[in-house]
DNA sequence: TAGATTGTTAATCGATTAACAATC
DNA sequence: TAGATTGTTAATCGATTAACAATC
């Protein structure tokens, strides 16, 4: 593609996007060739135009009276996303929300395959967990420089978040999928996109407490 | 309270208040009494006004020149959370992802309790993880009603996802943690907060993809 | 043709940021 | 008093929604 106009999607399109490729597998599953936006916002409750406007954003243009062609749909998300093609990453950090993820059979979906696991724990290293290796942390360096892995996804003590992302960074990761609480300090063009449970909590806190407030 | 005003604080807000409530902790923990915007902006990345602002909506005022009491203001970020006081959960699916939450030792930190597990597996029923009991599915409602547990932390498969969700909610559930994939329906009144894993790894995948490119 | 649906342009809404006087 | 910081009011920014002609 040598003349990519310059697609700027906003945060908040990118996030609805896996939701409709589930749609849109979903619907060709079912042997449906084109799907309109007016399907895909009742499916998740949003408004017909704010599909049409995330799905203009990628470039895709529906037929009028028709719909979108779910197939190219499906390859247009998974292109924009960098789906297509399978991303290899590396688990830091074992424990309980760390081997979870090791074995969750979800990422398949979006083409993201977990190659190893790492941790502190000597009693881990050399076992296997869901079927991925564990390493030693003193491999990491070395493990990284060696693959090319350039994602990691972090799933360690907070305590422990800010060394090592210093020292993977420093090998070679460019992006971070970060569990921890830690807001982490890394060199500009290193990508960190955090998980926070803890906001989530907190709004469904807040409003079951409105709630219950109200019916009293 | 009989003179509460209409307090309305948007969604980004909420989210944000219990990263602030971790830094005014630490804060504490190293003998802070009095904490400035300045100094929480700094620690997250913000703007000091957009602290003031969120402060702002929980009715709390600062000290010009000094900054906002550290005490005073975690009382009132829990209080307006509801994490003054312990809320019980029941976890139901203790999978991979259900067993890790099970054993998330971080929950303390916000008050939320998960009293007991539910599982279909009847090899899991009756066994402990992480000290709480497993139940079996069947005795979910019977639970539910008799102990007046009011928040679920759903974390099972998909498939199941709907017909728990009316079996829970009739029984009594008025909230739900929601770690599948699935758009739950629920009644009015009902809470449901999504944790959705694919929003935040669709991000991290685009502003990877997007930086790889920018250095070719 | 009639009905469904798109895509564009403009309007609205809500959140973030800026400016600055008032206060400690 | 000088420096730091708050809280208010207004400006800006960005995302969602509305309206509607064009298209299949």
């Amino acid at each position: 593609m040598s003349q990519d106009k310059p697609v700027s999607v906003s945060h908040p399109t990118i996030r609805r996007l896996p939701a409709y490729l589930n749609i849109l597998r979903k619907a060709q599953d079912e042997n449906k060739t084109h799907i309109s936006s007016t399907f895909i916002a009742d499916k998740l409750g949003y408004e017909p135009i704010q599909v049409r406007k995330d799905l203009a954003g990628l470039g895709i243009t529906g037929q009028a009276g028709v719909g979108f062609d779910a197939a190219e749909l499906i390859d247009a998300i998974l292109g924009f996303l960098g789906w297509d093609n399978a991303t290899d990453a590396y688990l830091i950090g074992a424990g309980n929300l760390g081997s979870a993820l090791a074995g969750y059979k979800g990422f398949k979906d979006y083409n993201l395959n977990i190659l190893a696991c790492f941790d502190s724990d000597l009693r881990k290293v050399g076992t296997e967990i869901h079927g991925k290796k564990v390493f030693g942390m003193e491999r990491l360096a070395e493990l990284i420089e060696r693959t090319g892995v350039n994602i990691a996804i972090l799933t360690l003590p907070d305590k422990a978040a800010q060394e090592i992302t210093d020292k993977i960074v420093e090998a070679g990761i460019r992006a971070i999928w970060n569990f921890t609480t830690v807001k982490l300090d890394v060199p500009d063009g290193v990508i960190v996109e955090r998980v926070d449970l803890a906001a989530s909590l907190a709004l469904l806190s807040r409003r079951t407490a409105e709630a219950m407030k109200n019916d009293k």
